[in-house]
DNA sequence: AATTCACTTTAGAATCATTCTAACCCAATT
DNA sequence: AATTGGGTTAGAATGATTCTAAAGTGAATT
C-alpha cells in the first residue's frame, strides 16, 4: 500500500489536496482556477498581493487565466474569509494572506506593505464606538518613508 | 473711516479675507475657483469630502466649476499641507480638513468618516521601524458596523 | 488702463482598476 | 452519459481620477 507521505506523492500534489481541503472548508467548490490561485496564495508564507501582480504571476507559472478570474477569486476568498483586503493606495487594493489580526507598514514609495503581528502594537485605549454601532476592527497603519541619506 | 469688523463688512466677506490669507500662507495664488472651494472646505468646522461630493456642492451654491478643477484644487490643498487625504475605501478617497494627528472611525455601509481625536486613542507601544525608513505617520482605523437591533 | 507672462481653469479625451454581461464550460448529481 | 447550476471568459461597461491643449485670469509692468 502507498503511504501517505511516500516520494510517490510529490510536493506539488500535497499542496494541492491541502488547497483543496481549504477550498471546501470554506464552502467554495473546488475548480482548477481556484486551486492553482489558492496554490500561488497560500502555498508559501504570507502575502501581499494585488489583483495584477497575481495575474501576471499566474501567467508566469503558465497558467492559462483571465483577468475576471482572478478578480472573481480574489473576491471570493476574501468574502469566505481566506483574505484580507487593505486599503492604504488609492489606486489599488491589496490583498493579504494573513487573516489574523495584525497591523501593516506601508511604504508608499514604494507600494510596499509590511505585516506587523499584533503583539508588536500596544493600544491601549481606544473611544467608546458611536450609539448603534460596533467596532468591526481596529488597523493601524504605520505610513514610512525612506530615511535620508546622512 | 470704515472700521473693521462692523455691519459694513458681511461675514462672508470676512470668510473669503481669511480665505485669501490661508491660501496666501499656504504658497498658492489667491484665485475665484480657490477661494470659493476654501469658503465651501474650511468655512465651517472639519470635514471629510469626496471629489464628487464637493463637486456637487459647488453646483448647488451656484458656483460655475469643473470637475478636473476640483480635483487639481483637491490635490493642490493637499500638496500644500492644507488637507489630508484619507485611505478607507478602496472606490473614492476622501480628503480632510483637519490636518492635526487624529484618528478615524468608519461606517463602510454608509461610507461615512467620523474623527476621533489624538488624545482618545493611547498607542502605548509600535515596533521599530525598518533599517533605512522613518515613521511618516501612525494612522488607527476602526471600522464600524450597524449594531444588530436588540 | 493696456500688456505681458506665468499660472489656472476647462471640456473632453484618456487611463486604469474594477465590475458586468452573456456565452460558453465544467463539477457534481442523476 | 445527460442534466444542472455554478464557474470562467472575452470584451464591454463603469467610475474615479488624470491628462491635454486651448482659452482665461491674476499680478506685475508699461
Amino acid at each position: 500500500a502507498q503511504m501517505i507521505g511516500t516520494p510517490r506523492m510529490r510536493l506539488n500534489e500535497k499542496t494541492k489536496a491541502l488547497m483543496a481541503d481549504k477550498l471546501s472548508a470554506a464552502g467554495l467548490r473546488v475548480t482548477q482556477a481556484r486551486l492553482a490561485l489558492a496554490h500561488l496564495l497560500f502555498g508559501q508564507g504570507n502575502r501581499h498581493v494585488t489583483a495584477d501582480a497575481l495575474r501576471e504571476e499566474a501567467l508566469a507559472a503558465g497558467l492559462k487565466i483571465s483577468q475576471a478570474t482572478v478578480y472573481n477569486t480574489l473576491n471570493q476568498f476574501h468574502s469566505a474569509g481566506l483574505l484580507r483586503q487593505v486599503q492604504v493606495d488609492q489606486a489599488r487594493s491589496y490583498f493579504d494572506t494573513n487573516i489574523d489580526a495584525h497591523h501593516h507598514f506601508y511604504v508608499e514609495e514604494e507600494a510596499r506593505l509590511i505585516d506587523i503581528a499584533a503583539q508588536e502594537v500596544d493600544v491601549a485605549r481606544l473611544p467608546d464606538s458611536p450609539k448603534g454601532y460596533d467596532v468591526d476592527r481596529v488597523e493601524v497603519i504605520i505610513r514610512l518613508d525612506k530615511s535620508p541619506k546622512a
